[in-house]
DNA sequence: AGAGGCAATGTTATCTTGTAACAAAATTGG
DNA sequence: CCAATTTTGTTACAAGATAACATTGCCTCT
């Protein structure tokens, strides 16, 4: 078999074949698109690309430079744009406490709750699933941000 | 006795004695700065009372503007380094998707998982305790961010 | 009281993040 | 092909946040 349906949740923060996590997910996403309608335009693909290989949160101005060097755009609405769509169809994430964006690793598998695990260590983001807990009865919760700043396994040993 | 120990957990989406609030929040506010040698120094205190008073999540210069009004200061770190003074001190908490701060209403409680209802109607934010789920092993969690944005009640009937 | 140290404030300037608004081009659907 | 819609290009700004350094106030020790 190909790969694992349900791999290690915490893989972004040990060695793992990356090449392979951009693949699977740049082909989700090309799924996702053509069934949904949406377009995957170059501008958008290729900010795609960007976070996957970047493996971890990058800034709206960040990515924008990436698409400057490529001669794809130099002013934020460009950025922003991409960014939005691929938030707006669940092929990225806003990270709120970092004010950055990050690829979602398995956009086939979404409508679960996302959470984030944030290493302030080494920077790393996890993105595992996690159903929240009963709030109280009568608020109707249309979408949650779950955010967790730690240390991962790597760094506790570091720092002890 | 004075009042219930835990009152209704969405008090804020109701009509409700808020200057009840503002005050057993100060006073409570008071002593906990005084058992912790903290200094609740008069912008700090003035800063509080603005959150508390305005009863919903205001960003930095909304604060630094009632400020300059009376006088207290009118250069953005005044209201950043008191803000940062009380979310440390758990008095009040930031709003990561709004960017905005509110102050905590029963800081006393603090140490439990805060997580907050945001309501996308009226604009009310009603904070209430929820313990994250099971994270995954391997990952030391320090601080948590946990944020549900949708419709409150009341809000839910308008839009019907 | 005076001196030293530390916490808090005052101030300047700048940096980062994000968006409104409108024009032009491309794509889709009839 | 034409019209409608979506996407892109661009300007200009709004909003949020902090670095750095000077100054003031507060406490403690002698």
């Amino acid at each position: 078999m190909a790969h694992e349906k349900n791999p290690d949740p915490l893989r972004e923060f040990h060695p793992h074949n990356h090449d392979h996590c951009v693949s699977d997910a740049m082909a989700a996403a090309e799924r996702i698109c053509a069934s949904s309608g949406a377009r995957l335009t170059p501008v958008r693909r290729r900010v795609l690309e960007i976070l996957l290989e970047g493996h971890r949160p990058m800034g709206a101005y960040d990515v924008l430079g990436r698409l400057d060097e490529e001669g794809l755009g130099d002013k934020p609405p460009v950025a922003y744009r991409a960014l939005g769509f691929l938030v707006d169809h669940g092929l990225a994430h806003r990270i709120e406490r970092l004010n950055a964006f990050i690829a979602c690793p398995h956009p086939e598998a979404e409508g679960h709750g996302a959470a984030f695990l944030i290493c302030r260590g080494c920077g790393t983001v996890a993105e595992v699933t996690a159903t929240l807990p009963d709030l109280p009865e009568g608020f109707r919760v249309e979408r949650t941000t779950v955010e967790a700043e730690g240390l991962c396994a790597a760094c506790t040993e570091k720092a002890a």
